[in-house]
DNA sequence: TTAACTTACGCCAGGCGTAATGATG
DNA sequence: CATCATTACGCCTGGCGTAAGTTAA
């Protein structure tokens, strides 16, 4: 009996449906079914009938419902008192991501950061690649989220997702048909993000390696948002560079084209300052990440 | 946090002392601190502090005892509800072991089933080998404990150990120092078990194997007990032949001497009648000895 | 030097997902 | 035939043990 099993049971139980449950779990039927038969075994007992293929609770089920759900609280009890103790029950949560972190990819995490940690209140504050490295180096920030490496700087930086950076142009450019080569870059309109942000020095970068000088390039707009980026292209002659997770929706939708160009993939990196101490609240978000962060454990 | 994980931080907590608890549990060491550590990291907390080489609860550390107290007692509440309801809480479970099984492999796991299952009385009989193939045949018996097959009968018959004759003598007996050949095993006097004894049979095939007509043996007693058959031998200048698990604490002593003889390996198997339905306890046995049985579920 | 806890690393069981099977309306 | 549950099977993570590392008496 484990408590990831008492929480199976009492999600199939509530629904006497193993498919829905499995969706609210997000787990599979199998898992689910299995789960369940183990705690069955476990005691010898039956608690679903399975009539017709539907399943419903045996007498043996309601009993072990109430069981479970006594247990699943005294265990929630327990886990809410030690938040409260080390803090991680309310507070504010602080993090500087770039505006392409912040719009596409961010949010799903704190989703589910806050699914964890409902009482932390959170805070975003966005900002271009090169100036959240300063805003951490500076200790005003103390988790920033950035495209690329900023190598002149000295923060713990890890990487956290990879992307990828895409040429995208209007469905009536040429390019949406015919590949471009790369002498042609130089001949279309460019829609780029500002200098400093971090898509803008991939771009110049990826351009250097195909032996490009961005410096050339024909610039007709600088913006500090994708999204005015994107809309530029849709209704124009321009092409962009974008995130892969900032064009896939307009991609989808018909607006936009992705022409095939060998750009470097790029990670999304987490920075911390070296000396910085994490709060319980920063300690538990990079968690959600992925990170295993050496232990800094307060009380 | 996993009831198990409760379950070690509260026998630590206890005792204030990793190794202690690891020796409770049946745990090393290194998997108690694991658990704890991974408790504390789950919540930003040190439950204990380490001073000196020794550990002492914090206050945090207080507070989470009363937690996992609280929420192994209501899992356990749950626990008995359910064995009350299908039947494991009281009731019978009756074995029919042989004789080496019984006195030497048997009581451990015993042990174990009490543990598991407090309320149920626990009845062993004792049989030879060849008996309890007929009682559990008849279905007097429904669980039956024996060494070797018995490829007459047709019961369900599944490996639960394995297990090795061992060529017994004193140690003044020539052959403590130098082996007997095979040509010489009729030339020494033998204590042996009774016909129908697994251990006789087991013998027996294991001496036709060898080229050696077993009715040659110059057969100084026939009794049905171990032990008298290890008494005989230690006192005597007679040759035996014994389970591994019954000669190994007299060897240890430097009562009995092992001759190398190549016998065949032996199983223990646990025999069922195939259409006898297993009671719970029954089932719950069973499987404590690692077999998976198709399920049979009342309720 | 010993006795304690922690950390590193490899192994293995158990849990999960994919896919096949079974049952029913 | 579509839907829902179970069963089979392979993968992989997580927990355990062995052993090395660390600290204090």
């Amino acid at each position: 009996m484990t408590l990831e099993q008492l929480r199976i049971f009492v999600a199939v139980a509530e629904r006497e449906h193993v498919t829905r449950a499995a969706e609210f779990l997000n787990l599979t039927q199998s898992a689910v079914s299995h789960a369940v038969t183990q705690l069955e075994g476990e005691f010898q007992l039956s608690f679903f009938s399975r009539v017709g293929r539907r399943i419903e609770l045996t007498e043996a089920g309601r009993r072990f419902l109430d069981e479970a759900r006594t247990v699943l609280n005294r265990a929630e009890v327990a886990r809410e008192r030690m938040l409260d103790l080390s803090g991680l029950r309310d507070g504010v949560l602080r993090i500087h991501a770039s505006h392409t972190i912040a719009s596409y990819w961010l949010p799903a995490r704190l989703n589910a950061f806050r699914a964890a940690h409902p009482g932390i209140r959170l805070h975003v504050a966005i900002a271009n690649t090169r100036d959240i490295g300063r805003l951490v180096q500076s200790g005003e920030a103390s988790i920033g989220l950035v495209e690329g490496e900023l190598p002149t700087l000295d923060l713990c930086s890890d990487i956290v997702a990879h992307d990828r950076l895409l040429l995208v142009v209007a469905p009536d450019h040429p390019w949406a048909t015919t590949p471009p080569d790369v002498g042609s870059l130089l001949d279309t309109p460019w829609v780029l993000r500002e200098a400093g942000s971090g898509t803008r020095m991939e771009f110049e970068q990826g351009l250097r390696v195909l032996g490009v000088d961005p410096d050339k390039l024909d610039i007709v707009l600088e913006v500090a948002s994708n999204e005015a980026v994107a809309g530029m292209v849709e209704t124009g002659d321009a092409a962009a560079v974008l995130s892969a997770s900032v064009v896939a929706g307009r991609v989808e939708a018909g607006l936009l084209c992705v022409a095939p160009l060998p750009l470097p993939d790029r990670q999304f990196r987490v920075l911390r300052h070296p000396q910085q101490r994490l709060s319980p609240a920063e300690h538990a978000f990079l968690t959600l990440l992925g990170l295993t962060i050496t232990p800094n454990k307060p009380m």
